[in-house]
DNA sequence: GTCTATACTCAGATAGAC
DNA sequence: GTCTATCTGAGTATAGAC
């Protein structure tokens, strides 16, 4: 399993804590994960934990802030390489799976974790940025006339709910093939649905 | 808000209890719903709802039971009247957009609830019989030439994975309209995408 | 079947030495 | 910054009267 905070600028114990987090969570859930777990996991005691982060709640919201930004810079890297519609749709689908099959935890935490119930104040998920840019790309495409013209939620739900949806199917073990073998037949049945005619 | 017990053959406490139970796991979370709070909401007392369900895990795991019967029942008389692929999946999605306006909760607490966490030995919802009953539809149109040779779990990501991502985005509050001023652009968008040419 | 009062557990958080 | 030891309260579940 690879360790999707290797690199970032944090102090190591963080780092060993942010990564305990994001599995134990991910694998038993918030609630059901105690901090002596977080001990036991990271190797962290658990004063050294309350140093780090102010309570159990705002050491989510740090993972959560620091997986989400991990993504924007993704996603704004795939854009700046690919300027066509069609091009980024498939690129951002491509990017989608192997991100679930390099760091699967991160995407069950960001994508199916109950945030609002263990952080109350957090937007929800699909008003956040990643989830706009993926809007906007489609946006984008239908003002170009090379999208249908449809409502922008019934598109966006065709595009990326087939895409989300078998990231599902996959990380609950009912599509154990490698997701990337489906991305050709996924993204262009997708595509046959929103393009112009 | 209709309530979804009203009619079942269940001991009129233990249907104020359940119907509470829904209402407060979905708007709450399961974790976050103790049993103070049922007893507040429900206007039964503790003593009561540990007589009538073993403990709060049973709770949830009845709750789960009769809502999962219901769709079953649901889904059994809807296949008995539309005997034809198209036809089966248009009225499928019908239905779920039915269900998501008549009874946000139910449909919350059935596809959006992390029953994992609370229930640790529930099957995978995705392996669930509706579901299953899902896909069998796809699976036979595709055996009649209809829907075109693709993986099945592909096709069922692109026929129900975008109708799911409305539903939430509804839910959620980004796709305040009624759902069914969409259910014809989307059916017919996402039959565009499997359907055989 | 329904209720009130209560026991027990354990998670979240803090204090304070090193 | 890191640790151990400890406190406190919330929450589950039970006992036992009606």
């Amino acid at each position: 399993m690879a360790n999707f905070f290797e690199e970032s600028d944090i102090s190591a114990s963080k780092k060993r804590v942010l990564n305990s987090a994001l599995v134990l969570f991910v694998e038993k859930g918030f609630f059901n994960t105690s901090i002596p777990d977080l001990v036991a996991h990271s190797g962290v005691s658990t004063g050294s934990i309350y140093h780090a982060f102010k309570d159990k709640e705002h050491l989510a919201r740090t993972l959560m802030d620091l997986l989400l930004a991990k993504v924007e810079v993704d996603q704004a890297t795939l854009l700046a390489a690919h300027r066509e519609c069609w091009q980024r749709y498939y690129h951002l689908a491509k990017w989608l799976f192997e991100m679930t099959e390099t760091f699967p935890h991160v995407m069950q935490f960001i994508l199916y974790a109950r945030h609002r119930e263990f952080m109350p104040t957090i937007q929800p998920l699909c008003s956040s940025k990643p989830f706009m840019t993926l809007r906007s790309v489609l946006e984008q495409g239908q003002q170009l006339g090379q999208i249908r013209e449809m409502d922008l939620m019934v598109a966006s739900s065709i595009a990326y709910g087939s895409i989300l949806r078998l990231i599902q199917l996959h990380l609950d073990g009912l599509a154990h093939e490698p997701l990337q073998e489906h991305l050709d037949e996924l993204t262009c049945a997708a595509w046959r649905a929103i393009k112009a005619d």
